[in-house]
DNA sequence: ATGGCCATTAGCAATGGA
């Protein structure tokens, strides 16, 4: 079972991008950030006549997540309103849309655009944490339903010093700040874990590059795209792959899409993805 | 040390992204 997360910056100026990624890749799930469109635009007919499924839940210009699959997806849910009692903050921070979860093969996948804060002294750094102080509350009412859980996406914060080119420079800025690791780690708790960390404990992997500055040329990148798994599903990860070869692409996202791999439910061993072919990625 | 690129919009200049 392979679940991916990509930030497109735009479905539509990605639209070829994204289904090439697809008939290459083939994965179970693939989660969007960033769609940029509103739900009445989604270019959904693109995917549907290849025979995947697509939920999506966005808006005009900003924002925007949606799921795509070749399978069919239970129960799918949008924004915040639903899950938690609604109040005139919930009401506020689910103007942007920005979260869409849905079951696959009893897995409860969550997909989140976490914002992106703009700056520390910024109104938008206080929503960025208040979103994910929202979030947290979240996964605490997600906890009742007793599902395995993945939540990924675009969280917009570099957990560690290893997440960072530079460190020394970026630490205590925006997206690197104590605060807003603080809210991560607050909300992933006890259960849930960055499997990309189950398999690779080394710095220089990165899942962003600024499109400016010449950061993809010079490899001067980011680690902010993950997958959190809880434990039942952890044991059965294989692998945790950021596929940085489409961030070469002509006119590409800035983000690569981050895809893992899961023993869910139980497979045949020529089901797994050999070395040759994750290298290549 | 500064700022740089890209996508979008009742739209060619301003805003948001990260």
């Amino acid at each position: 079972m392979l679940i991916a997360t990509w930030n497109v910056n735009s479905i539509r100026t990605r639209l070829n991008q994204v289904k090439e990624w697809l008939e290459e890749i083939k994965p179970d799930l693939l989660c969007l950030q960033e769609t940029k469109v509103d739900d009445l635009f989604f270019p959904k007919e693109a995917f549907e006549k290849d025979g995947y499924q697509v939920h999506f839940y966005g808006q005009k210009a900003y924002n925007g997540v949606a799921l795509i699959s070749p399978h069919h997806l239970e129960d799918v849910r949008v924004g915040f309103q639903g899950e938690l009692k609604e109040d005139e903050e919930i009401r506020n921070l689910s103007e942007q849309k920005r979260i869409i979860s849905a079951l696959i093969e009893g897995i409860r996948v969550v997909n989140v655009y976490v914002p992106n804060g703009s700056s520390l002294n910024s109104e938008k750094y206080l929503y960025k944490i208040k979103w994910l102080n929202c979030l947290k509350k979240y996964l605490i009412e997600q906890e009742k339903r007793n599902e395995p859980l993945c939540i990924l996406g675009d969280f917009n914060i570099a957990p560690t010093s290893k997440d960072l080119h530079d460190p020394d420079r970026l630490t205590g800025g925006i997206m690197a700040s104590k605060a807003e690791r603080k809210e991560l780690e607050n909300l992933l708790g006890e259960r849930l874990e960055d499997v990309f960390r189950v398999f690779e404990t080394d710095s220089n992997h990165w899942s962003w590059w600024d499109y400016r500055t010449s950061a993809w040329e010079r490899d001067k990148g980011w680690r902010i795209d993950h997958i959190y798994l809880s434990q039942e599903l952890l044991r059965n990860a294989r692998s945790c792959i950021i596929h940085k070869k489409v961030r070469g692409n002509i006119q590409p996202s800035d983000h690569a899409p981050v895809a893992v791999d899961l023993n869910w439910p139980e497979m045949e061993e020529d089901d797994f993805y050999s070395q040759d072919f994750l290298s290549e990625l």
